[in-house]
DNA sequence: TCCATATTTCGACGATAATCGAAATGTATG
DNA sequence: CATACATTTCGATTATCGTCGAAATATGGA
């Protein structure tokens, strides 16, 4: 990944309410959530929403698929997967023992607890 | 860590100047980097630099330490670790198959093959 | 104390982003 | 084909951000 993209990334996520949005699609997993679901969720306007999830789209962390007059959005884990990879490379300067407790992280995030989405898989 | 101040370390982070810089307190490990010599390598002017480094400091991604008349930097792997662990709580939606590659990312992370900061160690 | 170095602070200007109402598009249903 | 629903696009306004020159602060050395 290069710094253009990695900078779109970020921007895109350094906005409260696409960062949650893009948090709700990312625990929602690969069955995605319509975009009204998430407006509502959230309190914002369905147009600024909008808006919101076009800069996620265009900078490659969702995708967009429509399904019937609802337009389901979808985290993509690669492009997430990328940010993330390109924000730690060749970290800690060699001294591996500073950069070993990140591994941490993923102790965590394994364990899908699983907190938002109240009722969106039985709607 | 709460949702604001993860904006505000994305939004820190969401600028080509402050990523740079970023990245290579990270590579730098914690002996860290005086400001002159990141606005040096980064051909950035020393009050843009400057003003940008605070951003980052304020963001808690980063800390200033005076050393003679220079000022050192180092970056915060705590903050950091927080951060990349905000972004990944309660992912994929209860599917731990979709989250497992991420792990991947330490796989190489962990590497630290090092490939900026020239002549800085020897300056 | 005087000067050079290292860095920050201030102030202003131009560029970019967020928000919202209103209108347009696409899709199902009667 | 007309209507309702889901979402997006457009346009304008306001706020925030980035950049740069100039001046200020802090440190070390002659």
């Amino acid at each position: 990944m290069e710094m253009t993209s990695a900078v779109a990334s970020l921007s895109a996520l350094a906005h409260g309410g696409r960062l949650s949005a893009f948090r709700m699609l990312v625990q929602a997993g690969a069955a995605g959530l319509p975009a009204g679901e998430i407006a509502r969720c959230l309190k914002m306007l369905p147009n600024s929403l909008s808006s919101h999830l076009a800069i996620l789209d265009k900078a490659g962390l969702i995708h967009a698929r429509r399904e019937g007059r609802s337009i389901i959005y979808t985290a993509d884990y690669g492009a997430m997967q990328e940010l993330l990879g390109f924000l730690l490379e060749d970290c800690c300067g060699g001294a591996p023992e500073i950069c070993a407790p990140l591994g941490e992280i993923f102790a965590r995030a394994v364990a899908c607890h699983g907190t938002c989405l109240p009722e969106l898989e039985t709607a």
